[in-house]
DNA sequence: GCGCTGGCTTGTATCGATCCAACCGTCGAT
DNA sequence: ATCGACGGTTGGATCGATACAAGCCAGCGC
């Protein structure tokens, strides 16, 4: 173990002032003459002093950090949304005195952890990213009135004052299929979720939304299936044989790389014979030979509001906020 | 804001008895006679106690936070290795009552933020992934008394005391290469990085050891490369001109992501006409069409491991630790 | 000379859990 | 009857930063 790091105390005797002063010097600045704050502030560079975190939270009542539940991604899958919007969460909320901290829970009780979380105050507020159906956590931390940010819309709840950041998906797959049509496809094709899902729902209102804007029809020209890459091959190879689409717009990059592997199978090549984008813009689609057009949801951005709402909500006194919607973008590659 | 969760001595009046009495059913519940403990355990889940973080933090000296730069995995690349382990390592960790606080640091000064926790008695440890060439970040630690625990070999300073996890690559190489020979190659060629990487060289050694085993050659078989696609495209282009070999050995799934962009912009199938094993099993392996055969490492048990070394490492007195070097396996799929 | 203000100092309380030392019935063993 | 262990109690200190109140001194305006 190293030494005991300096305190308070160690900074105000070898600066000469007294702790206080030293407390303001970090805290309230403004009320220290220039010369003061200068002194004290060499001596805190000189002893490396940081102030003692437990010892701050526990008179301060706030821990400065984030709470948020950490989900792998899916084996087989191609969505690994996490890694680009954690970075950035973790970077901007720095920049504010933040730390993240992650937990996981026991699937047999999901709220157990953030309970034990707010009773142990460990954390000042979380980050909800679990907002698809049937999901508690919202309504729980609102109960228990902790304070806390989703990514993600309450779909479910659409009455919900909680603070919210999400991606337009409807926005993302007309840009999508827009992009389809320019290119001069009229017979474009959806490849999506369940019904039950919101955001999948979302996503496919888009496809929909862009074809009828140029008056081109979906019937049959749809297909839900599970998400993975068996299911969007299945799905593509049926549409194919059923309704004979040029193109292909899917709910993830999962599904769009079933179409793709359909393709390799009948030697057709995505991007000339047939088009295919996909939504995520996974590494995956980054990398795969030719790669995959797909949608890009501007998570970095996410992260960066998220923060923002973070900052209102644990403001006092807490600020109002609204739901933040952003668009994504739509990167080009080879399938179309 | 919530009313003020209940404090031990809350628990203490309730159910009777003395705020010591609380304390010592919580941490040495047997000093207290059966009906007593249970009987204040029915207080604690009757009030939802929890005991306060930062008061405990700050009296014990330990905030049970272990800390983890978090670098985002690189666009462009298959390589997510951080999902998969994180998940593990955040769930293995609450076991035993620990959380994983994440940070970032800015590229300007890499070590400010590992100091900065440090003095802030933020953390109690840390887990450090990155010990690539040059990577100060073991040393410094090491120098500042700091527990904490590596995932990577100290290539570098073999005589480092440090605790450490690593996977064996050249194990995983070996057991690539031994595959795609039992298979009936014998012109099997490597595509791999920089000499100066550490990890890029152990994990040729595999290659090279494998292929030695068998008394094939491996002159003019071997390419080093940057770890992008592209280059792996380069590469096995210039292998198949020069050397023609009838499969790959990659240092990571990216590489190879380069190899089977060749193979199809050729025509030739990943699998029949030529081999290819890559390195990580990321999500690109795993869906890519036709498949990409990876050696995938056990980044699950990397995190049980780093786990077990830290509770060592931080157990009175610190433990002794030797490093722990965990196996690969080897998952086949279509490219070979 | 009086009052006021800025810029401190001094002193004390507080946050909640843990640590320490001393003490005290009760029960069983000696 | 004495001793010691068991199973507690009691009171206080402690961790380090921050909150709050009161006081003090120099300098300034009037």
């Amino acid at each position: 173990m190293p030494v005991n790091p300096p305190t308070l105390a160690d900074v105000a005797e070898r600066a000469g002032v007294s702790r206080q002063t030293v407390s303001n010097a970090l805290n309230n600045p403004h009320l220290l003459r220039p010369e003061t704050l200068e002194r004290v502030r060499a001596v805190v560079d000189e002893l490396g002093y940081s102030p003692n975190r437990a010892a701050r939270n526990l008179r301060t009542r706030h821990s400065h950090l984030v709470g948020l539940r950490f989900t792998p991604a899916q084996e087989g899958t191609a969505n690994a949304l996490m890694d680009r919007f954690l970075h950035k969460l973790v970077a901007t909320s720095a920049l504010h005195g933040y730390h993240v901290l992650l937990f996981s829970d026991d699937d047999t009780e999901p709220l157990q952890a953030y309970d034990d979380l707010l009773r142990s105050t460990a954390v000042d507020a979380f980050v909800v990213t679990d907002t698809y159906l049937g999901a508690p956590q919202a309504a729980f931390l609102t109960q228990q009135r902790a304070p806390f940010v989703a990514f993600g819309r309450p779909w479910e709840d659409p009455s919900a004052t909680h603070a919210w950041v999400d991606v337009d998906g409807a926005a993302g797959t007309a840009l999508a299929t827009d992009h389809l049509l320019d290119r001069g496809h009229t017979r474009v094709a959806w490849i999506g979720w369940r019904k039950d899902l919101f955001i999948g729902e979302d996503r496919r209102s888009g496809w929909v939304r862009a074809m009828r804007a140029r008056g081109l029809p979906t019937t049959g020209l749809a297909s839900r299936v599970e998400d993975t890459v068996a299911s969007g091959r299945e799905a593509a190879a049926v549409l194919l044989a059923e309704a004979a689409p040029t193109a292909f717009v899917c709910a993830s990059d999962t599904l769009a790389m079933g179409v793709l592997q359909l393709l390799a199978e009948r030697g057709l090549v995505a991007g000339r014979d047939v088009a295919v984008v996909g939504f995520d813009d996974s590494q995956v689609a980054q990398v795969v030979p030719g790669g995959l057009t797909s949608v890009r949801p501007p998570l970095e951005q996410v992260a960066v509001e998220v923060v923002t709402a973070l900052r209102r909500v644990l403001s006092t006194p807490p600020r109002a906020n609204t739901g933040v919607l952003l668009s994504p973008t739509l990167e080009v590659r080879g399938s179309g």
